[in-house]
DNA sequence: TTCCTTGCAAATCGTTTGCATAATG
DNA sequence: CATTATGCAAACGATTTGCAAGGAA
């Protein structure tokens, strides 16, 4: 399968690429419709799977039952605010000790490990102070 | 809201306490229905879902679109077979100290984790090797 | 008798897919 | 020209919900 360039791709990444939140399809759909008016969320879904197949963004699962997707493809962990539903990127090394950690008393073979955290992001813990 | 007692209810919860691997609600019910065969599935995923507010069992997402419960609600650690995408328990400490160790780096507040591990499970990793 | 629970079916939500047409190389 | 990508709408799978009837306290 051979890739084609097309706009309405470069335009989900495009968007993608400016925002540190993790959008989900929804989200990207109603931005990139600015520019490109009669895009079927179809195309959207399309893409976001397509780039996500291919490693250029990232598919975040955050137990909401929503796809976020998230251009930095680096490995880096997740927050989810329990307040907002916002999620953010955590400035964290990775924690790939816990694989040897969990593989010491396991049968089988352990290849890594999906975590995120959860609480109350800056802003809502702001908040709550006030 | 006042609980009253259903033999439905009573039904889902022991087939869950029989089980180490955590169904999805569908395996649930065409199990609880040879005792029941009128049981719906609308029953049973209310009854999944208040067991699960009120604490007596726990629901589990696991990255496959597909919620799966369990009867143990004591914190433990899961694991997904990448093979034969079965969800098992994982014999291991509390992993806590990765919460403080993100909060460090962080504005906001870590209330906890979410962590599953996920390769081969011991019948996966014997089948690979033979 | 109150009101929680059920069975059934329809509805919802996020996501995928079939198809004819448009755009790319 | 060959083939990938699009828009649209229909289909999908998991889950939820409205409603009238049944069952527990």
């Amino acid at each position: 399968m051979i890739l084609k360039h097309s706009k309405q791709r470069d335009a989900i990444k495009g968007f993608l690429m400016t925002r540190k939140d993790h959008p989900t399809a929804d989200v990207v759909y109603s931005h990139v419709r600015k520019e490109f008016p009669n895009i079927s969320l179809g195309t959207v879904y399309r893409n976001l799977t397509l780039l996500s197949d291919i490693g250029e963004i990232l598919r975040i699962r955050v137990g909401d039952g929503i796809d976020h997707f998230d251009a930095t493809v680096e490995p880096h962990y997740h927050f989810v605010c329990t307040k907002c539903n916002g999620v953010s990127d955590l400035n964290l090394d990775s924690l790939n000790q816990i694989n040897e950690f969990a593989d010491a008393s396991f049968d089988g073979h352990i290849a890594g490990h999906v975590t995120y955290f959860y609480g109350t992001c800056p802003d809502c813990t702001k908040k709550t102070l006030s």
